[in-house]
DNA sequence: AGTTGAAGTATACGCATGTTTACTAGCCGC
DNA sequence: GCGGCTAGTAAACATGCGTATACTTCAACT
């Protein structure tokens, strides 16, 4: 008869693969793909480097790892579908000022260039993003006006990260409303 | 046997250095900061690796010496104020399909990551593009105007890279009008 | 208790990068 | 002609990377 297993063992395998997990959940949010290293992330889950290989078999395959475990944006698409621009353009307003809370959104931000985790970053940004929002819109030309609204999430991100940070003012809030109405409009 | 296939390039300084110059012009352009290596830039210019560091420095510092050699926007600010909104979504369109055919732009919408490059994409962003546009607008909140119109372009580059190319439909292009518009308006 | 197998470790491999050094050779003014 | 400045070259340097290997340690099970 086994006491629970799931205490405060010494060595434990999914303890140190979660720990492996979490530190690159939030060393590749700050800093993205290519700036962090394997090095970087055994120190931070203070683990050996070797286990990051043994776990997750090799860089890409833990960033992708990363991915997979986040959430979608439902959340953010749910409700009034009437105020889902508002919703929008008041979440984008945030990301003027401070990185998106949520990791997948900071991981996506930066992490272009790489071409070794292009795929897995074209696909979390479809399942995680473009289909969720997708799948609440109606009327003709879905894809196309939540590709859009995706892109100006993007790209808000962009320049908060290429010129610097704005405090976002309530008419900045109105003109992303206007926006996002504009991207969304069947 | 041949006589020399490859005939003797008189020793010109200006001209190696333009030829590295260019080199880096195309190939940043076409990959991004990090994905080109100073070897390359030297194998496409012909010339010797350690010239790039004579002349410009360091990679960095040739990276810079591209982005001061582009032109500004202003072109595509020019013009009738009030198709202004409507020439940007032509362009923007274009964008969801090509790479920007300006060097400055393809550029720009690559290589975020790098910090060594960061401040130089940062100035030359503002200089060629915030600044020039945010100059073609009247009426309150310019600044903040521009930027939000500078983020839909580089979102609608992301989206290109990160998902793949799309044609953009005539419903495309107005709704970009729209979005345009409402960046822009006053 | 002793064996065993996996968790964890230390270290090195192979490679690519940006950069620098020591050298060669061609052009120009004399 | 020729000497010297300098464009151009070849090679190495130093570093950091992701990954792989061989070893050690420890806990669980017979």
């Amino acid at each position: 008869m086994n006491p629970q297993v799931t205490e405060a063992r010494p060595r434990d395998r999914e303890a140190t693969r979660e720990r492996i997990l979490q530190a690159a959940r939030t060393l590749f949010g700050e800093q993205g793909y290519e700036q962090v290293t394997v090095r970087m992330i055994a120190a931070a889950a203070e683990a050996n480097i070797a286990l990051v290989g043994r776990y997750f078999g090799s860089k890409a395959g833990l960033f992708g790892a990363v991915l997979q475990g986040e959430p979608t944006f439902s959340r953010l698409f749910d409700g009034d579908p009437e105020t889902l621009a508002r919703r929008l353009a008041e979440y984008a307003a945030e990301r003027m000022r401070h990185p998106p809370d949520s990791p997948i959104l900071r991981t996506l931000e930066r992490s272009a260039g790489h071409p070794e985790i292009h795929e897995v970053v074209r696909e979390r940004l479809i399942t995680a993003v473009l289909k969720p929002l997708e799948a609440r819109l109606s009327g003709p030309d879905a894809p196309a006006r939540a590709r859009m609204a995706a892109a100006v999430f993007l790209g808000i991100g962009a320049m908060r990260r290429r010129v610097g940070p704005r405090d976002p003012t309530p008419a900045d809030v109105d003109r992303l409303t206007a926006v996002f109405e504009a991207c969304l409009a069947g």
